[in-house]
DNA sequence: TCTAAGATGATATTAATTTTCATTTTCAAT
DNA sequence: ATTGAAAATGAAAATTAATATCATCTTAGA
């Protein structure tokens, strides 16, 4: 049984843990795979809001961490800013250029900066787990 | 003029920015950088009333915040977690393996890995400010 | 169909951070 | 040294994002 898109696997999730799909799941999942990325929580939900108006603000909270826990979507901390979550399927690791002026995110990958990190933990007697790099500047744009 | 300690790099900017220097300014910093790194509000507050049991809160918070202003501490902020201070003085910048387990913080400084990182932003069109690299595993301790 | 368990949505709570405000303190001008 | 305007303090309140509560509704298997 191959398990394609990111709706099967978050129904195949939710039935394994022996929870229960719904509408809401749904609409949730629609509208998270098909907004941009690196949305908050309050923007998913006005998104949602407009395919299902009864939707709460729970509701789009707790789904976002269930997809988080299948492994469909990132949480992204930046500062004291609000919780960000970017959809994760079929992607490679990637890290971040944050724009200090218009806050826009560019993904990136440096496959010899990866190499170098965990060698750098290596060397300390540290076991790698996962890692953030963020680097923060003036994008193109905003220069 | 030279200014040698941390404690006259403070007043010096507390008195350029027209504030005024206090008693309870001069023990926050003291305890500040005697204290262990990485410190959160709370604890330093706990070192502060050590010697000054009258000391508020709010008092430690605000003077947290003029040290990273005036560049003599760094917010370190690690997911949800409360803000975490360091001392800055006299002393590079250091990127942090984080164990998952104990918490431990281990300072490291690969200066190839600085280099690709500029290297990388650049080549985005993108002019990079400031940094952060987190690499989160188990420590030697820990494993 | 029936029902136990889970999900939802409105609201309340939590916890860190920041603000408010009455009072005290600083410090430059006298 | 005295004065007084402006800033600092400390206690308490407000703010804010995240999470929990709970009455009601829905799901899914028997
Ligand atoms: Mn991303
Ligand atoms: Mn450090
Ligand atoms: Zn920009
Ligand atoms: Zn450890």
């Amino acid at each position: 049984m191959t398990m394609n898109t990111p709706r099967e696997i978050f129904a195949n999730y939710i039935s394994k843990q022996g929870l229960r799909n719904t509408q809401q799941r749904d609409d949730i999942l629609a509208a998270f795979f098909s907004s941009e990325k690196h949305i908050t929580v309050e923007e998913l939900f006005s998104v949602v809001k407009t395919k299902n108006p009864a939707i709460g603000y729970a509701t789009v909270h707790r789904n976002l961490n269930l997809l988080c826990e299948c492994g469909l979507a990132d949480e992204i901390k930046i500062g004291k800013q609000k919780a960000r979550y970017e959809p994760k399927f079929g992607q490679k690791h990637h890290d971040h250029l944050i724009c200090l002026r218009c806050g826009k995110f560019t993904e990136v990958i440096n496959s010899k900066i990866e190499k170098l990190q965990d060698k750098l933990a290596e060397e300390n007697g540290f076991m790698p787990v996962r890692h953030k790099l963020e680097i923060y500047g003036i994008c193109r744009e905003c220069r």
